[in-house]
DNA sequence: GTCTATATTGAGATAGAC
DNA sequence: GTCTATCTCAATATAGAC
């Protein structure tokens, strides 16, 4: 069988790697060692390379992170541009992003699980997290604007309620296997009712303020 | 300044390391580096003593990282173990296990921090994850039980209500600081009302399902 | 585009003195 | 309880042939 990027691209012409194939490889072992516990060696025979053929396509080990992370936050900052671009409540643009993350989490699970745990211990990582940073300042934002409005509840700080709501929304990657019984539609609506409407019965809790 | 320990037990006689006190130290640096990127060598920098010094208070770096694990993990079976002895509904006993997680990831931030960062590559993590494991399936039976009760929703799967609960409860160790603005019971109570009622307004979402 | 061979550095761990 | 000195191994990365 011929090599295959994990986007279903099947590539034409000579045989051996090109970028994406070695960054499926490599983010999937990074995932499971860790970025510092894997070596180029073990890399090169998940590859069934050798070390230096890797160095052919990628400078250095830092590299192969840095590209990895930013397909994760391209993906990520997609979402935002396109909720940014929507009009409409800012509730509902912030429902577009709680649905869109998530989307993006399942759609790039390997690449998503590698940024989320970056700790910035490199300039590679620390550049990570500085557009991490940024994308949650958007949303905090967007939470902000909805609490304005009074769609979202005002008595817990904005970026208490986005960090909160990202902290589900990423602990996915903990748990998530694809093909499993629930596809990422389900998935996403799942979280966004959790984390709008909370777990408790609708019918059980709400009602006694009305009465009481 | 005499070492002191984490827990604020000052130890008395002879200068030196105890355990502990090399335990706090480690636990800080890994979380700083990640286990695998902090040598021996940095480790024995910070607690300004030889590499060797430290092979006196532990046997290996593995052993460092299984009793840090064992700290946050023991802490957890405590709450559960409180839970369990508390009579009342399943909603309350799994308000209480909401609550008292909070408070041990506040109270040992450090430790548990590092607790969710393990992914099972040795033996020493293989132990924990499977302790983990089975907190978050007592977690998951107790969801259960309140499914059956009636007060929690029951629209969605347990096991996913209970990943979805913790997920937003352990990604507090990814902004909390101690010193804060928020203290823990304020920080355990902004969580529980997050995952029990949800960010949307109280008044402004189910009002609508009772008059519709 | 991939290989073998190698340079160089730093890792975890131990021996044995004080 | 801590030290210096050292062992052994594996890491990243490079050189240069095919």
């Amino acid at each position: 069988m011929k090599p295959m990027s994990e986007n279903g691209t099947m590539r034409r012409g000579r045989p051996g790697y090109d970028q994406q194939g070695i960054l499926d490889v490599a983010v999937a072992a990074f995932n499971q060692f860790g970025y510092d516990a894997t070596s180029m060696g073990v890399l090169a025979d998940r590859l069934g390379l050798s070390k230096s053929a890797i160095y052919h396509h990628f400078a250095s080990k830092d590299e192969i992170l840095d590209r990895a992370l930013d397909a994760a936050l391209g993906a990520l900052e997609g979402v935002l541009r396109e909720a940014d671009a929507a009009t409409g409540p800012a509730a509902d643009r912030l429902d577009l992003v709680l649905r869109g993350a998530v989307h993006v989490l399942v759609d790039k699970l390997p690449y998503v699980t590698l940024l989320l745990r970056v700790r910035g211990n490199t300039e590679v990582e620390r550049r990570a997290l500085a557009r991490r940073r940024a994308f949650d300042k958007a949303v905090t934002a967007l939470v902000s604007e909805a609490q304005t409005e009074g769609s979202l509840r005002g008595d817990i700080d904005a970026s208490v309620v986005s960090r909160l709501a990202f902290g589900m929304i990423n602990s996915i990657v903990e748990w998530y296997r694809p093909g499993g019984r629930e596809d990422a539609d389900r998935l996403a609506a799942d979280v966004v009712a959790v984390a709008l409407d909370g777990l408790r019965t609708p019918a059980s809790n709400r009602v006694q303020e009305l009465l009481g």
